[in-house]
DNA sequence: CTGGGCAAGATTGTATGCAATCTACTGCCT
DNA sequence: AGGCAGTAGATTGCATACAATCTTGCCCAG
């Protein structure tokens, strides 16, 4: 712990924590997040935790069920699907609008992302590699200059993490670093096109490295099995 | 008024009650939303209007000041712009799939949605024909059934029904039910090429009836007006 | 011994009181 | 007369107390 840091205060500060924690997997699907522990934690009062809650809920990280509380979601394998296919509906065309308009200081921020990406993983921190593995993608977003649809992307990164950490399927370290890389290259020369098939490869690359079986039937069945 | 219809009283009905009136155009934007009136409006303690508030302002339809109060946003053109090129690139694919997966209950629904349009310009009350406009788009998403790019598209409509307010440039009748029509019949006949087509061309007749020109070089030559 | 009901504890939902901040008005000084 | 400072009013920010609801464990009846 570091003193000279200090702890996030505001409603949205604590907001912004708390989804840094789900992106880096400290936080789990189906945890509890408890108002008065949070409200302990960050040493301030319920009223300023339920504003918090509320909005990583619209988020679509918690789900608030009344007079029970809130408690991370986990997302059911359609909602997985739809928010890959949200995602290849609009970052293709928003990586092809950065490379077009990219500038010599965005591509750096986005270098650095990734070189710090490295070093987390080099450090063992898999979590926090997770975390800027996914920043990049709003950062570009962000150099597409597109706000609203950066908006989008964000909450379709987070909702991500979470399907990370229910349906990714070998626990070894990324391996997508080299697609980020190349992204940033096409980004670098202004070639829209390649930036685009580029981003569309990626993301179906990550879609493929899910499990997103149904299990609805293993369920039915999981029914028939107990009622013998 | 009608003694039999319940007032909201939960914050999110309360936020589904306001959004509708700024949908309807009777809340416009820069009006002030204080907290005391809103509850003494709806009968309810200013904690849950705040939490509708924030949740409105999460949604881009208010803009919260501190210490200064909520206000409904006044999306800059910049923003207007944005809102449309996302649903650009949202809409049309949507389209469809929409079509792709019509039934004819949902096919039965936007037709229904169409005749109360119709009913309500009839009547004399544009801003109820405008939320109707608004919700046929949300309603296609629906029939998509993705439910994720379904409440992006919400928003979008939601800010739409700003920038409409602010941009919209003859004062007469929606000329569009047309569009909807069309758009009714590609679904009917699965036909998913011609409603991205439809729906592409719609939201480029919408933004081309907007007056979006840039008014920063005007301030800026009001100032040197302003400097002599 | 098992199953249902009941009561106690815990947790969230809401209202309200107090503190902090901003706005606007008034009165003084130049 | 004009401008600035200080103060009073109003509005939001926050914590907390109380009420409603849910969970859990216990006890009693069958």
């Amino acid at each position: 712990m570091d003193g000279s840091t200090r702890m996030p205060q505001t409603a949205d500060e604590i907001a912004a924590h708390l989804t840094e924690a789900v992106h880096e997997h400290r936080v789990l699907p189906g945890m509890k997040l408890s108002e008065d522990e949070v409200g302990e934690i960050y040493g301030v009062g319920r009223t300023v935790v339920r504003q918090a809650l509320r909005h990583l809920a619209h988020d679509g990280l918690l789900r608030i069920e009344r007079n029970r509380g809130a408690f991370v979601a986990k997302p059911t394998v359609k909602e997985a699907r739809e928010v890959f296919e949200a995602r290849a509906l609009l970052e293709p065309s928003i990586a092809r609008a950065a490379a077009e308009r990219a500038t010599p200081a965005g591509i750096a921020t986005l270098e650095s992302h990734i070189r710090e990406e490295h070093v987390a993983l080099a450090a063992g921190e898999p979590g926090r590699a997770l975390k800027l593995s996914g920043h990049f993608h709003v950062e570009i977003a962000r150099i597409a200059d597109q706000a609203t649809i950066e908006g989008f992307i964000r909450q379709l990164v987070s909702r991500s993490s979470l399907v990370i950490a229910l349906y990714w399927r070998r626990r070894n370290a990324m391996c997508e670093s080299h697609a980020h890389h190349a992204l940033v290259d096409a980004l670098r020369r202004h070639d829209g096109q390649a930036a685009e098939d580029l981003m569309k490869g990626h993301l179906l690359d990550l879609l493929s490295q899910l499990d997103l079986r149904d299990h609805s039937a293993e369920l039915l069945s999981l029914r028939e099995a107990l009622a013998r």
